[in-house]
RNA sequence: GCCGCGGUAGUAUAGCCUGGACCAGUAUGCGGGCCUGUCAAGCCCGUGACCCGGGUUCAAAUCCCGGCCGCGGCGCCA
């Protein structure tokens, strides 16, 4: 290896290694000539530090060479470590240069002011975009919310699945999909996982999860939509109830909650965004059925919904703001969706076939969650299917995994960029995404 | 898909409403110069732009039409 320690490692070890030799390799992200002393601000993943190229206590070469870095060269710089009034409280006195590479034309973005460009233009340069450690750190939150989901659930007894995402069926949800060419049939990118984490509790492993892509091909303009994204996803056999589900769910998000301000790195990023930890009450976050949300809408703000229908944008966005002052909670579940908004596949009441044991998690007044306990009876599945209008020919090979033992089950699908989204108070659901696919945008 | 707003140097913006003094201002970047303790380093010089096409007018960055692109609202959803 070139390099051997983060610039964080170096600052973690800096009280032993005052005085040693170190080498700092990375971005060249600033640079102050003052002509016989020049300061130069490297950076890496984990941070910044100063390297300093004096006149006459570093070879004449290797100022010569000092003189022609610019930023973004990508540098090695060798040299002792010593105390400076710097934000991190040392420096490295150079003694020697390696440079590995110069920009071979001006940069389109300005990493240091990379956030004040439009977003549009740091998405056509992400990879420069990202440079800037503020942009890198919504995707610090993002690997450790899925780290934090993998540890979640495996410590739970959860399995971790791996399914198709070319799939046969078209559509589940009423989620349009894309087609692809599949030799000489017509395939689809999954939407979901969702048949695939049924068939995995059916074939008896009872609790297991996944992270991965889904593709929505649904042509939305929006700050909250992506047609590619991430879902977290679970699925738990021999419930009793949706609560069981909403339980695994509350019991992820707790544990966000709480290592949030319990993890250093985690806490400073928040900090740094600006924004609050994540609030659950004591005894958990409401679930309140839709009709009464419907009714607390009308109540609170003057704005209804018809009953039987799905809460709009702006209705989430009360209701968060409702949860949070009456309950002190950033998190709020909304239960018994009505049938008619729900997909074929979700358990009905049984005293009201109307409605269903179908929910989603607000958080800060966005939906990051939805789910809710499955229908497992074969017949009743053929029954939703033709309520809904649907054919059975379609489902066939779903409706089979029900035939020979299935399990009473239920579970939930996570969108990981809207949990980052909300966690960090993003504007804008891209950010949250390295290299976001939306409607007009396929490269990079 | 429907609707609204926008497009000025590499980047970010001023100017547009009320057409002329704008061969387009500012910051940063970039090129050059000075400077041995900067930390948004400073100072001096230089460089570089009105999305495309059509129209109105003596005159268009500015007004009108079309296209392309960008941003957002709604719907749908995570």
């Amino acid at each position: 290896m070139i390099k051997d320690m983060f610039i964080r490692d170096i600052l973690l070890k800096a009280g032993e290694l005052e005085g040693s030799r170190v080498k700092v390799c990375g971005w060249v992200h600033r640079i102050r000539d003052l002509g016989g002393v020049k300061f130069v601000i490297v950076r890496d993943r984990t941070g910044f530090l100063q390297t300093v190229f004096k006149r006459g206590e570093v070879p004449g070469d290797v100022m010569g060479l000092a003189d022609s870095l610019k930023e973004e060269c990508v540098v090695c710089v060798d040299g002792v470590l010593r105390r400076a009034p710097t934000r991190e409280g040392f420096e490295v006195l150079a003694l020697e240069l390696n440079v590995l590479s110069y920009p071979v034309e001006p940069l389109p973005l300005e990493v240091h002011s990379s956030l004040s460009a439009g977003l549009s233009t740091r998405l056509r340069y992400r990879w420069i975009d990202v440079r800037n450690p503020k942009v890198s750190a919504v995707f610090m939150v993002k690997s450790w919310v899925a780290r934090k989901f993998r540890e979640y659930y495996s410590g739970q007894g959860f399995v971790e699945i791996f399914t198709p995402k070319i799939v046969a069926s078209g559509t589940e949800s009423g989620a349009d999909v894309f087609p692809v060419l599949y030799f000489d049939r017509t395939a689809y990118l999954a939407q979901s996982p969702q048949f695939y984490k049924q068939f995995a509790v059916i074939a008896g492993f009872e609790r297991v999860f996944e992270i991965g892509p889904v593709f929505r091909a649904e042509p939305h303009h929006t700050i909250r939509h992506l047609n590619e994204y991430h879902s977290l996803d679970i699925e738990i056999g021999f419930i009793n109830s949706f609560h069981d589900v909403m339980n695994y769910v509350e019991g992820f998000f707790k544990k966000l909650a709480e290592d949030s301000v319990k993890e250093e790195g985690i806490k400073r990023i928040m900090e740094d965004f600006n924004v609050e930890p994540i609030r659950i009450p004591e005894g958990g976050a409401p679930r309140i059925p839709i009709r009464k949300v419907y009714e607390i809408l009308e109540e609170e703000y003057g704005k209804s919904i018809p009953p039987g229908e799905d809460l709009d944008s702006e209705g989430e966005r009360l209701l968060g703001s409702y949860v949070r002052e009456k309950y002190g909670s950033d998190l709020v579940f909304v239960t018994e969706y009505p049938w008619k908004v729900r997909p074929f596949y979700t358990m009905r009441k049984e005293d009201e076939p109307n409605w269903t044991y179908g929910f989603d998690l607000l958080m800060r007044g966005l939906e990051v969650v939805t789910g809710g306990q499955r229908e497992h009876r074969y017949e009743n599945l053929k029954k939703n299917l033709a309520d809904k209008g649907l054919r059975y020919e379609d489902f066939q090979y779903y409706l089979e995994f029900f035939k020979y033992g299935a399990p009473p089950h239920g579970g939930a699908g996570m969108g990981l960029e809207r949990i980052t989204m909300q966690m960090l108070g993003l504007q804008n659901i891209r950010e949250a995404r390295l290299l976001p696919r939306d409607t007009e945008r396929i490269t990079p």
